[in-house]
DNA sequence: AAAAGCAAGACGAATGTTCGTTTTCTGATA
DNA sequence: TATCAGAAAACGAACATTCGTCTTGCTTTT
């Protein structure tokens, strides 16, 4: 007989979780104490290790969910594909990713994700599975277009995929680093450098609007 | 009048770094003990601090040093450009980072970098400043290929090389994640993207070797 | 040339703090 | 009343750093 409801349980979670994102994007994972965590979520430690097991079991929470919200985005943008240019396509990605960073700083968040996933097996696993995941969406996406005829078939679309999740990395990086202006410009970049084909089947009609 | 020569100094501080980039490259900064530093570099505690200040002192060291080492390798590669197409000369670039993180895991370091400038205002600035160093030498890389009608003149050479960059960061984040393969494919990717244009002026001749 | 003096490198045990985690106990709920 | 979520205190281990002491080899003095 549980002395609480389900939903209690949940919420008290997510807000260990929310609190445990808080510290993450302001100090890293290891520079988060457990202490701190406790303070950020108003919880004792007790509270907290009800709920998860160890500090690590925290992080790779934390770690699952932002790389399921990166892969959503790019799921969701990449595949939903009118008939716009490549350039156009990254360029939405790139744009998404922005807001949702300015949002819950997605983008400092991934960059933690990489480097514990260094040391960490378990995470590392999971973070292949995104460039997995990714390169999947966009393998695809390069095919689609170069039976276009809007990219070169010199290269396998698999290879032009690899290239395009390197760009989102780096744009990631650069958007943390940086800030948001140095993302617009590799929006830019690619719209200049892979713009709808002058010559080409219609592709069913162009819908103008998002 | 010092006890020992200079360069005895010198050699000390490169064994204290030396072991402190197997340590960082094995465990990450934070999860680095000054102990671990000690017993790797094989010297006592007070040895170490007679050189570093602080752990973040030795870890601003490091980075630094891992930092040059990638602008200078991206300005040796990207400068010294005889007629080359872009494609081949970023598949250079790629290929040389490729060969150096074998080495001495270039790329490992470079995500652990990263990592710690989100909280790290000194590293942060440096980080700045090689990515600006980057943009610069991309920059002018881009100018080169669009004066010679190999890009398509639509964005300034600014945005193209903001694109550049980040086709670098997130090459060396599969490199470290995925492995050399990945990044091969980016190359095989740039290569069929950004060709030798068809018709252009002879721009030098071409070198047909490496 | 030999010896004494001395500045500075190196040592490693000890410091107080902070870490992640566990245990104990209380009070509210079903 | 029986149960268990949550608070609070406490745990030993590990942390970065310091400090008093020894060691080393160059410089000066004879």
């Amino acid at each position: 007989m549980p002395k609480v409801s389900q939903q209690h349980r949940n919420a008290r979670r997510d807000q260990i979780l929310s609190a445990a994102r808080r510290c993450f994007l302001r100090d890293g994972f290891h520079a988060t104490s457990m202490q701190d965590l406790f303070a950020e979520a108003g919880l004792s430690a007790g509270a907290v290790y009800r709920y998860f097991a160890s500090k690590d079991e925290v992080i790779l929470a934390i770690a699952e969910d932002n790389m399921r919200e990166v892969l959503a985005m790019i799921n969701e943008v990449a595949t939903a594909d009118p008939g716009r240019s490549l350039g156009e396509v990254m360029a939405g990605v790139l744009a998404q990713v922005q807001a949702k960073d300015e949002a819950d700083g997605v983008g400092g968040m991934a960059i933690l994700v990489w480097s514990e996933a260094l040391r960490n097996p378990a995470l590392a696993a999971r973070l292949q599975l995104l460039l997995a995941g990714m390169h999947k969406d966009f393998t695809r996406l390069a095919a689609d277009h170069q039976r276009a005829g809007e990219l070169p078939g010199g290269a396998p679309a698999e290879a032009i995929a690899r290239l395009l999740v390197a760009l989102m990395a780096g744009s990631i990086l650069q958007l943390t680093i940086l800030g948001p202006d140095a993302v617009s410009d590799v929006g830019a970049a690619a719209r200049a450098l892979w713009p709808r084909p002058a010559s080409s089947r219609p592709a069913a009609g162009a819908s103008p609007d998002r």
